[in-house]
DNA sequence: CCCCTTGACGAACACCGTTCGCCACGAACA
DNA sequence: TGTTCGTGGCGAACGGTGTTCGTCAAGGGG
Protein backbone atom coordinates (compact mmCIF):
# COMPACT_ATOMS: atom_id res chain seq x y z
CA UNK A 1 0.00 0.00 0.00
CA UNK A 2 2.40 2.16 1.18
CA UNK A 3 5.16 1.18 -1.44
CA UNK A 4 2.40 1.65 -4.33
CA UNK A 5 1.67 5.20 -3.16
CA UNK A 6 4.96 6.23 -2.38
CA UNK A 7 6.01 4.90 -6.14
CA UNK A 8 3.19 6.76 -7.07
CA UNK A 9 4.04 10.06 -5.34
CA UNK A 10 7.85 9.76 -6.09
CA UNK A 11 7.67 8.84 -10.19
CA UNK A 12 6.54 12.31 -11.08
CA UNK A 13 9.02 14.00 -8.17
CA UNK A 14 11.62 12.44 -9.37
CA UNK A 15 10.84 13.45 -13.63
CA UNK A 16 9.06 16.69 -12.96
CA UNK A 17 9.99 17.79 -16.11
CA UNK A 18 8.40 15.05 -17.82
CA UNK A 19 8.03 15.22 -21.98
CA UNK A 20 3.99 16.31 -22.35
CA UNK A 21 4.44 13.12 -24.55
CA UNK A 22 3.54 14.48 -28.01
CA UNK A 23 3.31 13.36 -31.27
CA UNK A 24 6.45 15.87 -31.73
CA UNK A 25 8.17 14.35 -29.15
CA UNK A 26 7.56 10.75 -30.15
CA UNK A 27 8.92 11.35 -33.90
CA UNK A 28 11.67 13.60 -32.73
CA UNK A 29 12.88 10.84 -29.86
CA UNK A 30 12.85 7.75 -32.93
CA UNK A 31 14.99 9.89 -34.68
CA UNK A 32 17.49 10.28 -32.32
CA UNK A 33 17.18 6.25 -31.48
CA UNK A 34 17.96 5.84 -35.38
CA UNK A 35 20.58 7.70 -35.17
CA UNK A 36 21.96 5.75 -32.36
CA UNK A 37 21.19 2.64 -32.92
CA UNK A 38 20.34 1.87 -36.09
CA UNK A 39 16.95 1.53 -38.13
CA UNK A 40 16.15 -1.65 -37.25
CA UNK A 41 16.61 -1.52 -33.87
CA UNK A 42 14.25 1.29 -33.39
CA UNK A 43 11.30 -0.81 -32.15
CA UNK A 44 8.55 0.97 -30.48
CA UNK A 45 9.48 -1.09 -26.61
CA UNK A 46 12.92 1.51 -27.05
CA UNK A 47 11.34 4.66 -28.37
CA UNK A 48 8.60 4.33 -24.98
CA UNK A 49 11.63 3.87 -22.91
CA UNK A 50 13.66 6.83 -24.36
CA UNK A 51 10.24 8.68 -23.31
CA UNK A 52 10.10 6.33 -19.97
CA UNK A 53 6.74 4.84 -20.82
CA UNK A 54 4.88 1.71 -21.93
CA UNK A 55 4.88 0.53 -25.88
CA UNK A 56 0.85 1.19 -25.52
CA UNK A 57 1.24 4.58 -24.72
CA UNK A 58 2.80 5.34 -28.48
CA UNK A 59 -0.15 3.91 -30.06
CA UNK A 60 -1.95 7.68 -28.98
CA UNK A 61 0.17 9.62 -31.15
CA UNK A 62 1.19 7.13 -34.38
CA UNK A 63 -0.78 4.42 -35.72
CA UNK A 64 1.77 1.84 -36.77
CA UNK A 65 5.89 1.80 -37.18
CA UNK A 66 5.10 2.34 -40.40
CA UNK A 67 3.47 5.78 -39.83
CA UNK A 68 6.10 6.61 -37.18
CA UNK A 69 9.10 5.87 -39.34
CA UNK A 70 7.71 7.92 -42.10
CA UNK A 71 7.19 10.41 -39.95
CA UNK A 72 10.99 9.87 -38.94
CA UNK A 73 11.66 10.12 -42.37
CA UNK A 74 9.97 13.60 -42.83
CA UNK A 75 11.90 15.15 -40.48
CA UNK A 76 15.06 13.90 -41.63
CA UNK A 77 14.47 15.82 -44.79
CA UNK A 78 13.99 19.11 -42.12
CA UNK A 79 17.98 18.89 -42.53
CA UNK A 80 18.60 19.48 -46.03
CA UNK A 81 18.71 23.04 -46.71
CA UNK A 82 17.26 24.33 -49.90
CA UNK A 83 20.52 26.18 -52.60
CA UNK A 84 20.09 29.86 -53.12
CA UNK A 85 21.15 32.04 -56.27
CA UNK A 86 24.48 32.10 -54.20
CA UNK A 87 25.01 28.38 -55.05
CA UNK A 88 25.11 29.19 -59.13
CA UNK A 89 23.20 28.31 -61.97
CA UNK A 90 20.30 25.78 -61.97
CA UNK A 91 22.56 22.48 -62.61
CA UNK A 92 24.80 23.20 -59.96
CA UNK A 93 21.98 24.21 -57.64
CA UNK A 94 20.45 21.18 -58.50
CA UNK A 95 23.42 18.79 -58.01
CA UNK A 96 24.07 20.50 -54.33
CA UNK A 97 20.42 19.75 -53.34
CA UNK A 98 19.96 16.05 -54.42
CA UNK A 99 24.29 15.77 -53.07
CA UNK A 100 22.04 16.56 -49.60
CA UNK A 101 19.73 14.81 -49.85
CA UNK A 102 21.40 12.17 -49.87
CA UNK A 103 24.00 12.67 -47.36
CA UNK A 104 21.42 13.94 -44.98
CA UNK A 105 19.06 10.51 -45.01
CA UNK A 106 22.56 8.41 -45.33
CA UNK A 107 23.14 10.04 -42.03
CA UNK A 108 20.17 8.95 -40.50
CA UNK A 109 21.08 5.03 -40.93
CA UNK A 110 18.26 3.21 -43.42
CA UNK A 111 15.42 5.73 -42.73
CA UNK A 112 15.71 6.30 -46.51
CA UNK A 113 13.84 3.00 -47.39
CA UNK A 114 10.99 4.19 -45.71
CA UNK A 115 10.42 6.26 -49.41
CA UNK A 116 10.52 2.84 -51.43
CA UNK A 117 7.26 0.91 -49.77
CA UNK A 118 5.52 4.43 -49.91
CA UNK A 119 5.69 7.90 -51.72
CA UNK A 120 7.06 10.15 -49.16
CA UNK A 121 4.05 13.18 -48.71
CA UNK A 122 5.11 14.67 -45.85
CA UNK A 123 5.91 19.06 -45.74
CA UNK A 124 9.48 18.76 -46.40
CA UNK A 125 9.15 16.14 -49.21
CA UNK A 126 7.05 18.44 -51.02
CA UNK A 127 9.41 21.35 -50.20
CA UNK A 128 12.30 19.27 -51.52
CA UNK A 129 9.96 18.21 -54.73
CA UNK A 130 8.93 21.77 -55.05
CA UNK A 131 12.56 22.73 -55.19
CA UNK A 132 13.83 20.03 -57.79
CA UNK A 133 10.88 20.70 -59.69
CA UNK A 134 11.53 24.74 -60.48
CA UNK A 135 15.26 23.90 -60.91
CA UNK A 136 14.25 21.47 -63.29
CA UNK A 137 11.76 23.97 -65.22
CA UNK A 138 14.69 26.57 -64.84
CA UNK A 139 16.70 24.31 -67.09
CA UNK A 140 14.60 23.83 -69.54
CA UNK A 141 13.17 20.70 -68.95
CA UNK A 142 10.01 20.43 -70.37
CA UNK A 143 7.02 20.96 -68.77
CA UNK A 144 5.35 16.74 -69.30
CA UNK A 145 8.88 15.61 -68.42
CA UNK A 146 9.51 17.37 -65.48
CA UNK A 147 7.33 15.19 -63.00
CA UNK A 148 8.87 12.02 -64.58
CA UNK A 149 12.43 13.77 -64.25
CA UNK A 150 12.20 14.50 -60.46
CA UNK A 151 10.52 10.92 -59.67
CA UNK A 152 13.80 9.63 -61.20
CA UNK A 153 16.09 11.78 -59.15
CA UNK A 154 14.22 10.51 -56.33
CA UNK A 155 14.81 7.14 -57.09
CA UNK A 156 18.50 7.96 -57.30
CA UNK A 157 18.55 9.79 -54.34
CA UNK A 158 16.43 7.27 -52.51
CA UNK A 159 18.99 4.10 -53.49
CA UNK A 160 21.99 6.63 -53.38
CA UNK A 161 20.93 6.90 -49.38
CA UNK A 162 20.92 3.31 -49.00
CA UNK A 163 23.56 2.45 -50.42
CA UNK A 164 25.91 5.01 -48.94
CA UNK A 165 24.42 4.16 -45.61
CA UNK A 166 25.41 0.71 -45.64
CA UNK A 167 28.57 1.47 -46.50
CA UNK A 168 28.49 4.09 -43.47
CA UNK A 169 26.89 1.17 -41.47
CA UNK A 170 29.40 -1.77 -41.86
CA UNK A 171 32.42 0.68 -42.26
CA UNK A 172 31.57 1.82 -38.36
CA UNK A 173 31.03 -2.03 -37.84
CA UNK A 174 35.07 -2.89 -39.04
CA UNK A 175 36.17 0.27 -36.88
CA UNK A 176 34.36 -1.32 -33.91
CA UNK A 177 35.83 -4.69 -34.67
CA UNK A 178 39.43 -3.87 -35.23
CA UNK A 179 39.09 -1.28 -31.89
CA UNK A 180 38.17 -4.81 -30.48
CA UNK A 181 40.22 -7.27 -31.72
CA UNK A 182 44.07 -6.33 -33.51
CA UNK A 183 43.80 -7.67 -36.59
CA UNK A 184 45.08 -4.52 -38.40
CA UNK A 185 45.96 -6.27 -41.43
CA UNK A 186 42.46 -8.27 -42.54
CA UNK A 187 40.80 -4.67 -41.12
CA UNK A 188 43.35 -2.70 -43.19
CA UNK A 189 42.19 -5.16 -46.46
CA UNK A 190 39.02 -5.34 -45.73
CA UNK A 191 38.59 -1.66 -45.23
CA UNK A 192 40.25 -0.70 -48.15
CA UNK A 193 38.38 -2.91 -50.63
CA UNK A 194 35.83 -4.55 -48.95
CA UNK A 195 36.31 -8.49 -49.67
CA UNK A 196 34.38 -8.08 -52.94
CA UNK A 197 37.66 -7.41 -54.82
CA UNK A 198 38.26 -11.20 -53.70
CA UNK A 199 34.95 -12.18 -55.12
CA UNK A 200 35.84 -10.28 -58.54
CA UNK A 201 39.31 -11.51 -58.28
CA UNK A 202 38.31 -15.07 -57.91
CA UNK A 203 36.36 -15.40 -61.00
CA UNK A 204 37.12 -17.68 -63.90
CA UNK A 205 37.94 -15.86 -66.73
CA UNK A 206 36.61 -18.13 -69.00
CA UNK A 207 32.83 -17.88 -67.44
CA UNK A 208 33.43 -14.34 -66.92
CA UNK A 209 36.07 -13.03 -69.91
CA UNK A 210 34.44 -8.78 -69.51
CA UNK A 211 34.54 -9.09 -65.64
CA UNK A 212 37.78 -10.66 -65.40
CA UNK A 213 39.20 -8.32 -68.30
CA UNK A 214 38.04 -5.13 -66.19
CA UNK A 215 38.97 -6.33 -63.15
CA UNK A 216 41.47 -3.37 -62.27
CA UNK A 217 38.88 -0.89 -62.91
CA UNK A 218 36.31 -2.73 -60.57
CA UNK A 219 38.18 -2.76 -57.72
CA UNK A 220 35.90 -0.88 -54.77
CA UNK A 221 38.48 1.24 -53.83
CA UNK A 222 37.39 4.89 -55.30
CA UNK A 223 33.87 3.89 -54.90
CA UNK A 224 33.59 5.68 -51.58
CA UNK A 225 34.99 9.22 -53.43
CA UNK A 226 32.75 11.52 -53.81
CA UNK A 227 33.75 11.52 -57.15
CA UNK A 228 31.99 8.61 -57.64
CA UNK A 229 28.48 9.63 -56.61
CA UNK A 230 28.80 12.90 -58.17
CA UNK A 231 29.43 11.40 -61.46
CA UNK A 232 26.59 9.12 -61.90
CA UNK A 233 24.10 12.41 -60.83
CA UNK A 234 25.82 13.96 -63.84
CA UNK A 235 25.05 11.33 -66.17
CA UNK A 236 21.40 11.76 -65.33
CA UNK A 237 21.33 15.40 -65.71
CA UNK A 238 23.16 14.72 -68.89
CA UNK A 239 20.70 12.44 -70.00
CA UNK A 240 18.44 14.84 -69.07
CA UNK A 241 19.36 17.46 -70.86
CA UNK A 242 19.37 15.46 -73.99
CA UNK A 243 15.73 14.85 -73.84
CA UNK A 244 15.61 18.67 -73.75
CA UNK A 245 15.03 20.04 -77.15
CA UNK A 246 12.65 17.19 -78.93
CA UNK A 247 9.36 16.14 -76.68
CA UNK B 1 3.56 -47.06 -27.50
CA UNK B 2 1.60 -48.86 -30.46
CA UNK B 3 1.01 -44.93 -31.12
CA UNK B 4 4.02 -43.94 -31.32
CA UNK B 5 5.46 -46.90 -33.48
CA UNK B 6 2.24 -46.49 -35.42
CA UNK B 7 3.01 -43.26 -36.37
CA UNK B 8 6.44 -43.80 -37.18
CA UNK B 9 5.71 -46.25 -39.82
CA UNK B 10 2.66 -44.23 -41.06
CA UNK B 11 4.46 -41.14 -41.46
CA UNK B 12 7.32 -42.34 -44.03
CA UNK B 13 4.45 -44.14 -45.24
CA UNK B 14 1.90 -41.12 -45.75
CA UNK B 15 5.21 -39.21 -47.30
CA UNK B 16 6.87 -41.95 -49.57
CA UNK B 17 7.93 -38.91 -52.14
CA UNK B 18 8.96 -36.67 -49.20
CA UNK B 19 11.69 -33.96 -50.48
CA UNK B 20 15.17 -35.33 -49.03
CA UNK B 21 15.60 -31.51 -48.03
CA UNK B 22 18.37 -30.09 -49.59
CA UNK B 23 19.68 -26.75 -49.88
CA UNK B 24 18.16 -26.21 -53.32
CA UNK B 25 14.61 -27.51 -51.87
CA UNK B 26 14.51 -24.81 -48.96
CA UNK B 27 15.48 -22.19 -51.62
CA UNK B 28 12.91 -23.36 -54.60
CA UNK B 29 10.19 -23.66 -51.33
CA UNK B 30 10.95 -19.95 -50.48
CA UNK B 31 10.92 -18.38 -53.75
CA UNK B 32 7.94 -20.36 -54.42
CA UNK B 33 6.61 -18.95 -50.78
CA UNK B 34 7.76 -15.14 -51.94
CA UNK B 35 5.18 -15.73 -54.98
CA UNK B 36 2.63 -16.44 -52.74
CA UNK B 37 2.29 -14.58 -49.57
CA UNK B 38 5.00 -11.91 -50.30
CA UNK B 39 8.20 -10.88 -49.34
CA UNK B 40 7.87 -9.93 -45.09
CA UNK B 41 5.17 -12.40 -44.44
CA UNK B 42 8.21 -15.45 -45.97
CA UNK B 43 9.09 -16.83 -42.47
CA UNK B 44 10.95 -19.88 -41.40
CA UNK B 45 8.69 -21.19 -40.03
CA UNK B 46 6.62 -21.07 -42.87
CA UNK B 47 9.37 -22.33 -44.97
CA UNK B 48 9.31 -24.77 -43.24
CA UNK B 49 5.73 -25.96 -43.03
CA UNK B 50 5.82 -26.27 -46.89
CA UNK B 51 8.74 -28.83 -46.57
CA UNK B 52 6.56 -30.25 -43.50
CA UNK B 53 9.28 -30.14 -41.24
CA UNK B 54 10.47 -28.01 -38.46
CA UNK B 55 12.04 -24.70 -38.61
CA UNK B 56 15.47 -25.52 -37.01
CA UNK B 57 15.48 -27.96 -40.09
CA UNK B 58 16.11 -25.52 -42.11
CA UNK B 59 19.70 -24.32 -40.72
CA UNK B 60 21.21 -27.62 -41.66
CA UNK B 61 21.33 -25.61 -45.09
CA UNK B 62 21.03 -22.30 -44.11
CA UNK B 63 22.62 -19.79 -41.78
CA UNK B 64 20.41 -17.48 -41.82
CA UNK B 65 17.01 -15.82 -43.11
CA UNK B 66 19.39 -13.18 -44.91
CA UNK B 67 21.52 -15.87 -46.25
CA UNK B 68 18.52 -17.61 -47.60
CA UNK B 69 16.91 -14.46 -49.45
CA UNK B 70 20.42 -13.84 -50.33
CA UNK B 71 19.80 -17.60 -52.34
CA UNK B 72 16.38 -17.23 -53.36
CA UNK B 73 17.37 -13.23 -55.03
CA UNK B 74 20.07 -14.87 -57.20
CA UNK B 75 17.38 -18.05 -57.91
CA UNK B 76 14.95 -15.15 -59.06
CA UNK B 77 17.64 -13.53 -61.31
CA UNK B 78 17.61 -17.26 -63.12
CA UNK B 79 14.45 -16.07 -64.52
CA UNK B 80 16.15 -13.47 -66.64
CA UNK B 81 17.16 -14.51 -70.21
CA UNK B 82 20.00 -12.65 -72.13
CA UNK B 83 19.52 -10.85 -75.31
CA UNK B 84 21.61 -12.11 -78.13
CA UNK B 85 22.60 -10.92 -81.57
CA UNK B 86 19.01 -11.21 -82.61
CA UNK B 87 17.46 -8.16 -80.62
CA UNK B 88 19.72 -5.87 -82.29
CA UNK B 89 22.31 -3.36 -81.64
CA UNK B 90 24.15 -2.96 -78.36
CA UNK B 91 21.53 -0.76 -77.04
CA UNK B 92 18.55 -2.58 -78.29
CA UNK B 93 19.86 -5.74 -76.06
CA UNK B 94 21.00 -3.23 -73.14
CA UNK B 95 17.67 -1.97 -72.47
CA UNK B 96 15.97 -5.29 -73.57
CA UNK B 97 18.42 -6.52 -70.66
CA UNK B 98 17.44 -4.06 -68.23
CA UNK B 99 14.13 -4.08 -68.60
CA UNK B 100 13.87 -8.00 -67.83
CA UNK B 101 15.59 -7.96 -65.03
CA UNK B 102 13.19 -5.13 -63.51
CA UNK B 103 10.25 -6.93 -64.36
CA UNK B 104 11.72 -10.32 -63.44
CA UNK B 105 12.64 -9.45 -59.83
CA UNK B 106 9.55 -7.13 -59.53
CA UNK B 107 7.87 -10.31 -60.05
CA UNK B 108 8.73 -11.96 -56.93
CA UNK B 109 7.46 -9.12 -54.63
CA UNK B 110 9.98 -7.33 -52.72
CA UNK B 111 12.94 -9.33 -53.48
CA UNK B 112 15.10 -6.84 -54.97
CA UNK B 113 15.23 -5.25 -51.17
CA UNK B 114 18.46 -8.18 -50.42
CA UNK B 115 20.38 -5.89 -53.04
CA UNK B 116 20.38 -3.31 -50.62
CA UNK B 117 21.93 -4.94 -48.28
CA UNK B 118 24.27 -6.78 -49.43
CA UNK B 119 25.68 -6.80 -52.85
CA UNK B 120 24.60 -9.62 -54.89
CA UNK B 121 27.80 -12.16 -55.78
CA UNK B 122 25.50 -14.70 -56.73
CA UNK B 123 26.26 -16.87 -60.20
CA UNK B 124 22.91 -15.81 -61.94
CA UNK B 125 24.06 -11.74 -60.42
CA UNK B 126 27.39 -12.41 -61.95
CA UNK B 127 25.89 -13.62 -65.42
CA UNK B 128 23.94 -10.35 -65.96
CA UNK B 129 26.61 -8.16 -64.68
CA UNK B 130 29.04 -9.76 -67.16
CA UNK B 131 26.38 -9.81 -69.95
CA UNK B 132 26.15 -5.70 -68.60
CA UNK B 133 29.60 -4.54 -69.03
CA UNK B 134 29.96 -6.47 -72.38
CA UNK B 135 26.88 -4.29 -73.80
CA UNK B 136 28.37 -1.33 -72.03
CA UNK B 137 32.15 -1.90 -74.03
CA UNK B 138 30.49 -2.47 -76.84
CA UNK B 139 28.79 0.72 -76.61
CA UNK B 140 32.20 2.14 -76.78
CA UNK B 141 31.92 3.12 -72.53
CA UNK B 142 35.46 3.96 -71.84
CA UNK B 143 36.69 0.85 -69.76
CA UNK B 144 37.14 2.52 -66.50
CA UNK B 145 33.60 4.06 -67.03
CA UNK B 146 32.16 0.56 -67.16
CA UNK B 147 31.89 -0.78 -63.57
CA UNK B 148 30.73 2.62 -62.54
CA UNK B 149 28.07 2.51 -65.33
CA UNK B 150 27.17 -1.10 -64.54
CA UNK B 151 26.60 -0.21 -60.84
CA UNK B 152 24.13 2.68 -61.88
CA UNK B 153 22.48 0.50 -63.94
CA UNK B 154 22.31 -1.87 -61.07
CA UNK B 155 21.12 0.60 -58.66
CA UNK B 156 18.24 1.64 -61.48
CA UNK B 157 17.64 -2.17 -61.53
CA UNK B 158 16.97 -2.46 -57.92
CA UNK B 159 14.97 0.72 -57.10
CA UNK B 160 13.03 0.12 -60.32
CA UNK B 161 12.00 -3.47 -59.07
CA UNK B 162 11.00 -2.13 -55.91
CA UNK B 163 9.19 0.47 -57.26
CA UNK B 164 6.80 -1.89 -59.84
CA UNK B 165 6.75 -4.38 -57.08
CA UNK B 166 5.14 -2.10 -54.48
CA UNK B 167 2.63 -0.73 -57.36
CA UNK B 168 1.57 -4.55 -58.17
CA UNK B 169 1.20 -5.35 -54.86
CA UNK B 170 -1.13 -2.62 -53.49
CA UNK B 171 -3.01 -3.09 -56.81
CA UNK B 172 -3.45 -6.53 -56.07
CA UNK B 173 -4.86 -5.60 -52.83
CA UNK B 174 -7.05 -3.03 -54.32
CA UNK B 175 -8.51 -5.48 -56.35
CA UNK B 176 -9.17 -8.24 -53.48
CA UNK B 177 -10.65 -5.43 -52.01
CA UNK B 178 -12.88 -4.52 -54.58
CA UNK B 179 -13.53 -8.11 -55.05
CA UNK B 180 -14.76 -8.59 -51.08
CA UNK B 181 -16.73 -5.13 -50.68
CA UNK B 182 -18.64 -3.47 -54.07
CA UNK B 183 -17.12 -0.03 -53.65
CA UNK B 184 -16.52 0.30 -56.99
CA UNK B 185 -16.55 4.27 -57.61
CA UNK B 186 -14.12 4.39 -54.63
CA UNK B 187 -11.78 1.85 -56.02
CA UNK B 188 -11.92 3.07 -60.05
CA UNK B 189 -10.46 6.12 -58.68
CA UNK B 190 -8.19 4.93 -56.12
CA UNK B 191 -6.49 2.29 -59.26
CA UNK B 192 -7.15 5.29 -61.84
CA UNK B 193 -4.71 7.59 -60.13
CA UNK B 194 -3.92 6.27 -56.49
CA UNK B 195 -4.74 9.09 -53.89
CA UNK B 196 -1.38 10.59 -54.38
CA UNK B 197 -3.35 12.94 -57.20
CA UNK B 198 -5.46 14.10 -54.16
CA UNK B 199 -2.46 15.79 -52.14
CA UNK B 200 -0.88 16.90 -55.07
CA UNK B 201 -4.19 18.49 -55.92
CA UNK B 202 -5.21 19.80 -52.93
CA UNK B 203 -1.95 21.16 -52.40
CA UNK B 204 -1.98 25.02 -51.39
CA UNK B 205 -0.83 26.91 -54.41
CA UNK B 206 0.73 29.54 -53.02
CA UNK B 207 3.34 27.22 -50.39
CA UNK B 208 3.79 24.83 -53.84
CA UNK B 209 3.58 26.74 -56.65
CA UNK B 210 5.61 24.92 -59.22
CA UNK B 211 3.99 21.42 -58.03
CA UNK B 212 0.74 23.22 -58.61
CA UNK B 213 1.39 24.39 -62.05
CA UNK B 214 2.59 21.05 -63.01
CA UNK B 215 -0.11 19.41 -61.54
CA UNK B 216 -1.43 18.30 -64.92
CA UNK B 217 1.75 16.21 -65.40
CA UNK B 218 1.67 15.52 -62.06
CA UNK B 219 -0.71 12.92 -62.58
CA UNK B 220 0.30 9.11 -62.03
CA UNK B 221 -2.36 7.23 -64.25
CA UNK B 222 0.08 7.35 -67.25
CA UNK B 223 2.95 6.00 -64.71
CA UNK B 224 2.05 2.47 -64.61
CA UNK B 225 2.70 2.57 -68.61
CA UNK B 226 5.85 1.02 -70.02
CA UNK B 227 6.66 4.17 -71.72
CA UNK B 228 7.54 6.07 -68.07
CA UNK B 229 10.12 3.05 -67.49
CA UNK B 230 11.70 3.22 -70.93
CA UNK B 231 12.11 6.71 -71.08
CA UNK B 232 14.09 6.58 -67.51
CA UNK B 233 16.03 3.57 -68.88
CA UNK B 234 17.33 5.51 -72.04
CA UNK B 235 17.64 8.97 -70.20
CA UNK B 236 20.35 6.94 -68.33
CA UNK B 237 22.37 5.56 -71.17
CA UNK B 238 22.10 8.68 -73.31
CA UNK B 239 23.19 10.23 -70.07
CA UNK B 240 26.49 7.56 -70.40
CA UNK B 241 27.04 8.19 -74.00
CA UNK B 242 27.71 11.55 -73.45
CA UNK B 243 30.41 11.00 -71.25
CA UNK B 244 31.53 8.34 -73.62
CA UNK B 245 33.97 10.71 -75.66
CA UNK B 246 36.13 12.34 -72.93
CA UNK B 247 37.59 10.60 -70.11
C1' DC C 1 -19.85 17.65 -5.70
C1' DC C 2 -20.31 14.13 -9.08
C1' DC C 3 -19.84 12.08 -13.56
C1' DC C 4 -17.66 11.09 -17.65
C1' DT C 5 -14.56 11.57 -21.24
C1' DT C 6 -9.81 10.73 -22.43
C1' DG C 7 -4.78 10.05 -22.18
C1' DA C 8 -1.63 6.67 -20.07
C1' DC C 9 -0.20 2.08 -19.62
C1' DG C 10 0.45 -2.97 -17.52
C1' DA C 11 -0.45 -7.24 -19.28
C1' DA C 12 -1.14 -10.20 -22.65
C1' DC C 13 -1.43 -12.34 -27.51
C1' DA C 14 0.44 -14.09 -31.59
C1' DC C 15 4.33 -14.37 -33.96
C1' DC C 16 9.20 -13.95 -35.22
C1' DG C 17 14.45 -15.77 -35.80
C1' DT C 18 17.42 -18.66 -33.70
C1' DT C 19 19.53 -22.23 -30.52
C1' DC C 20 19.83 -26.30 -27.56
C1' DG C 21 19.67 -30.94 -26.86
C1' DC C 22 17.70 -35.28 -27.76
C1' DC C 23 16.51 -39.04 -30.91
C1' DA C 24 16.66 -42.26 -34.64
C1' DC C 25 19.12 -43.82 -38.42
C1' DG C 26 22.83 -45.36 -41.43
C1' DA C 27 27.60 -46.42 -42.11
C1' DA C 28 31.97 -48.03 -40.50
C1' DC C 29 34.29 -51.31 -38.02
C1' DA C 30 35.38 -55.47 -35.07
C1' DT D 1 26.71 -60.13 -37.83
C1' DG D 2 26.76 -57.03 -33.71
C1' DT D 3 28.09 -52.72 -31.91
C1' DT D 4 29.37 -48.15 -31.81
C1' DC D 5 29.40 -43.56 -33.38
C1' DG D 6 28.63 -39.47 -36.11
C1' DT D 7 25.05 -36.83 -38.03
C1' DG D 8 20.72 -35.11 -40.08
C1' DG D 9 16.12 -34.08 -38.34
C1' DC D 10 13.46 -31.61 -35.24
C1' DG D 11 10.46 -30.62 -30.70
C1' DA D 12 10.80 -27.28 -27.36
C1' DA D 13 12.20 -23.28 -25.69
C1' DC D 14 14.28 -18.38 -25.31
C1' DG D 15 14.32 -13.67 -26.02
C1' DG D 16 12.37 -10.40 -28.69
C1' DT D 17 8.82 -8.05 -31.77
C1' DG D 18 4.28 -5.19 -33.12
C1' DT D 19 -0.07 -4.51 -31.55
C1' DT D 20 -4.48 -4.74 -28.71
C1' DC D 21 -7.38 -4.90 -24.64
C1' DG D 22 -9.07 -3.46 -20.43
C1' DT D 23 -8.18 -0.88 -16.59
C1' DC D 24 -6.93 3.37 -14.15
C1' DA D 25 -6.29 8.15 -12.80
C1' DA D 26 -6.96 12.89 -13.84
C1' DG D 27 -9.33 16.80 -15.21
C1' DG D 28 -13.10 19.47 -17.18
C1' DG D 29 -18.33 20.13 -17.64
C1' DG D 30 -22.75 19.81 -15.53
Amino acid sequence: MTDSTARLRDTPRTRPAKAPLSRQAVVTAALQLVDEVGCTAVTMRRVAQALDTGPASLYVYVADRDELMAEVYDLALAGVHLPGPADGDWRARLELLISRAITTLAGHDDIASVAITRVPTGPHALRILEATLTLLRAGGIDDNLCPWAADLLDQFVTSSALELAARLRDQRALTAAEGAAGATEEAMSEAAGSELDAVYGDLPADTYPTIHALRPAMTTAGRDSHAYANWKLSVIIDGLLSHRGPS
